[in-house]
DNA sequence: CAGGCTATTGTTAGCAA
DNA sequence: ATTGCTAACAATAGCCT
């Protein structure tokens, strides 16, 4: 029997990873340890945050609770430092989100619930009654994949009765000038939360019509 | 030898905390956490990132690297989900920071630098190079702790030669309603991560002019 | 390149001040 | 209401598949 012992982690020192690889592996694990504890924090506190996330590329990663745009809406309302909350409150009146984002927003609860579900099975059951009241919602930047939005948002609906809550996160694409010319054409977007990705593609092949 | 035993955590079910004391001491250890798992995975990944929290109450806590308002900025003007594009171009002309903010990043430098400082007294040696082109910012949503901003700031000058790195957050608050009538009367500000308050406290006091 | 594994470091409830 | 402490939990760097 090897021992292996020298597997776990170093300390990390404090400065940006060189290694363009392990930078980037350190930003997906990070990312969703950030928007983990951002969820957490707003479950717990039963408040209202948003996360949002520039990576180097052209992606944006956002996470909000309830809401990413209203909430920012609200910052920028809350924020009269320049004249800006003038403009904040004319942008209040055209800000109303589409329903892609609802779909969008299910799916992520869903998403997550699958994972308790599935790890422990029971636990949701309580979960039920205190998050009828709060949608965890990840922000689509573009359209995003409105493709795996559609099949997973079919097979959704027949979960989302018996389940919401926690939080999962989404990422979208905005390449503005290389794929996306007027601002229309999101183009990948990958669920993943440990290992439900792989659950929730059986889950979307098997509810597929 | 009286052997204390259970005092660390339990394992923390996720749900609203009950009570609201204990809600409020979770709010303010884990928006700390919360904050630092930001500005680690900028510093790491070398990327920008916003967090904003709404409390229950008036306050509204963010976090911003290199700059929160900049970074919404450019949020809105990528999401064209809405007629939204448009009215954030213009907000885009109009978002120009005060200098109030330059001092409060200086500040926010000094303050986690000072920490680092502290406990090590010669990390800070090699950040130096790496962290000139990086700026933590920490934003007040309105004028918030002038007062206090001002005493800090004048103390700082003398030490953010030698010190610049990571994050460090602020609060501040936007009673919109009860303290702040036009939007211009920022309250309270309060310096925290670990133990730094009392230092920088000490600090601001001897270099007071 | 994404996921699984595990030793380690990091975070944080529960107390007490 | 914030901080220090400590022990439990949780996140994750380094590896490997």
């Amino acid at each position: 029997m090897a021992k292996k012992e020298s597997r776990g982690r170093q300390k990390i020192k404090m400065a940006r990873i060189k290694n363009s690889s392990h930078r980037q592996v350190s930003f997906s694990k990070r990312r969703l340890g950030l928007f983990k504890k951002a969820s957490e924090i707003c479950t717990l506190c039963g408040l209202e945050a948003v996360v949002i996330i520039y990576s180097p590329g052209q992606k944006i990663f956002s996470f909000g609770y309830p809401n990413v745009e209203s909430l920012i809406d609200r910052f920028l309302s809350r924020n009269p430092c320049t004249q800006t909350s003038d403009t904040a409150r004319n942008l209040k009146n055209l800000q109303q989100g589409p329903d892609l984002r609802e779909l969008n927003s299910q799916l992520t609860q869903m998403l997550d619930l699958l994972e308790d579900e599935t790890n422990r099975g029971e636990a949701f059951n309580s979960m039920r009654k205190s998050s009828e009241n709060k949608w965890w919602w990840v922000a689509p930047i573009d359209n995003l994949g409105l493709h795996e939005l559609e099949v997973l948002g079919a097979s959704m609906e027949d979960l989302k009765k018996s389940i919401a809550n926690q939080a999962m996160f989404l990422e979208s694409t905005s390449n503005s000038s290389v794929l996306g010319t007027d601002g229309g054409v999101g183009v990948a977007s990958h669920f993943n939360l440990r290992s439900l990705e792989a659950k929730v593609d059986e889950f979307c092949l098997a509810h597929q019509e």
